[in-house]
RNA sequence: GGGGAGAUACUCAAGCGGUCAACGAGGGCAGACUGUAAAUCUGCUGGCUACGCCUUCACAGGUUCGAAUCCUGUUCUCCCCA
């Protein structure tokens, strides 16, 4: 895929997506094939749906014929980047590292064409080329070029003096910045990417970069993300939202952009599909008009639940939605077979009873907490009841209610709601 | 080193000998209304074999018929002086 270089900029700019830029950045996109990179904190062995800003990032400068490259800190994850972090950070053990960093190129591959063209993309990991270096040769070399003075006049670092932070994490920037040199000297990278709390970071890489050879590098940074009612963004009630099947289950993760709020949802769309300006300003328009069929969020969860987990999951996650969401009936429910109702209901919490249990008849309360531990406690279920928020297989119920024979679907299984959202099944075996 | 203040449930914060499972606010959960939204209104928010019982107010003892409340010691936090 040899396309034609243009400058992305443009395109990243009418989606909300510049924060900060170097002077001359649009200049040298317009004029070659350059390669950019965005890095990644192996703190866990998935991304989450924050990670996919930076993703996109990368995927477009790929799109736009430049060479992305997606740069795993298994050096710097040791450290702990203090960018607006209260406190000091716990560091990682190198086997844990491994295992994340594992993690992560796999998902990064699902992303980015790392095969063809001359602009393929490429993972590199920073431990490689930092392992080897000696205390006295890093201070030598490289802490000789940037002054304290300039260390501590970043944002990232004025904010801990108050508190305290240690001199690993104040080196930080250091090992950061040298990534980008490395990079530049090595692969010609002239380009870093990332949010806006790097920015500290980053332009201590191009300061480097600039001191050491007196060459040019640029950078940009992207807005963070903030959600319209303050909270963070890429968290829900039961946690964060990862990009692993394993850990948030596609019909999660749909739901997710699907309950995104109208505001958020026109800025998400822009940062998170590769739509067309035309086609979401005509989304836009529709919303507008139908506020009620939420037609932005339903495009945005469909492109990007797709583009991760492929359409049969995206069909499976719909398809579960309208079950649990629609105006679907416990006679609906008993129509799935077996498999359907198993991969609809994929990723809700499970218990299994055995046969003989059940033919003794379970009460409502014991099938809620002390036999399953949906609930924390008896009590707990009982005021759930009370306030008629429980339901078998769709179907109020109240509190003397036993569960028997003619609740079970495909002769196993058993749907208990908890208000609108919350879901567990009973596996009778 | 000397002096002072404090530690209450998820968080903030009342209570200062019985009427305290503990006011109030925030948060959370649920119900109604809705668009699986926002706003609003309502209920719930220690446990249980549940109109009663049990365990909780930093920890360990003590005084008392009775303690979150009083006393002693311990741990921790904050402030002032050196």
């Amino acid at each position: 895929m040899f396309g034609m270089i243009t400058n992305f900029v443009d395109e990243l700019r009418w989606r909300g997506m510049i924060q900060d830029i170097t002077p001359g950045t649009e200049e040298q996109l317009a004029k070659e094939m350059t390669a950019a990179y965005v890095g990644f904190d192996p703190t866990a062995d998935s991304l989450h749906v924050g990670s996919l800003i930076p993703i996109m990032l990368l995927m477009h400068a790929q799109r736009a014929g430049h060479k992305p490259i997606a740069l795993v800190g298994g050096a710097t994850g040791m450290i702990g980047d203090p960018s607006f972090k209260a406190d000091e950070r716990k560091l990682l053990d190198e086997e844990t590292l491994q295992k994340n960093i594992d993690g992560i190129s796999k998902q990064l591959s699902m992303f980015l064409d790392f095969n063809s063209g001359n602009n393929k993309a490429e993972l590199v990991n920073n431990y490689d080329w930092m392992k080897e270096f000696s205390f006295i040769g890093f201070i030598r070399d490289i802490g000789k070029h940037i002054s304290v003075n300039y260390m501590m006049s970043k944002d990232s670092v004025k904010k801990r003096l108050e508190t305290g932070i240690s001199f690993t994490e104040f080196s930080y920037q250091l090992l950061q910045g040298y990534d980008f040199l490395h990079l530049y000297r090595e692969k010609n990278c002239l380009l870093q990417m990332g949010g806006s709390d790097q920015w500290g970071n980053i332009t201590t890489g191009t300061e480097l970069v600039r001191r050491v050879t007196g060459g040019s590098a640029f950078a940009f940074t992207c807005p963070l993300l903030t959600k319209s009612d303050g909270g963070k963004f890429g968290k829900t009630e039961s946690g964060t939202v990862w990009l692993d099947p394993n850990r948030t289950s596609p019909y999660e993760f749909y739901q997710f952009w699907l309950n995104a709020s109208d505001q958020d949802a026109s800025k998400l769309i822009r940062l998170f599909t590769f739509c067309e300006k035309s086609t979401i300003e005509d989304l836009e328009r529709q919303h507008a008009e139908a506020p009620h069929l939420r037609i932005l969020q339903e495009a945005l969860a469909k492109d990007i639940t797709i583009r991760l987990h492929g359409a049969e999951e995206y069909e499976m996650a719909v398809a579960a939605s309208r079950i649990l969401f629609g105006k679907s009936t416990a006679d609906d429910l008993k129509r799935l077979s077996e498999k359907q109702f198993l991969e609809i209901f994929n990723g809700v919490q499970q218990a299994t009873i055995s046969r003989n249990e059940f033919e003794e008849g379970i009460g409502i309360i014991d099938a809620l907490s002390a036999k399953t531990g949906f609930l924390k406690s008896n009590g707990e279920a009982r005021r759930d009841l009370q306030s008629n928020a429980i339901s078998v297989n769709k179907e109020k119920v109240g509190e003397n209610y036993t569960l028997n024979h003619s609740d079970l679907i495909s002769d196993k299984f058993i749907l208990l709601g908890k208000g609108k959202k919350t879901n567990f099944i009973i596996v009778v075996e």
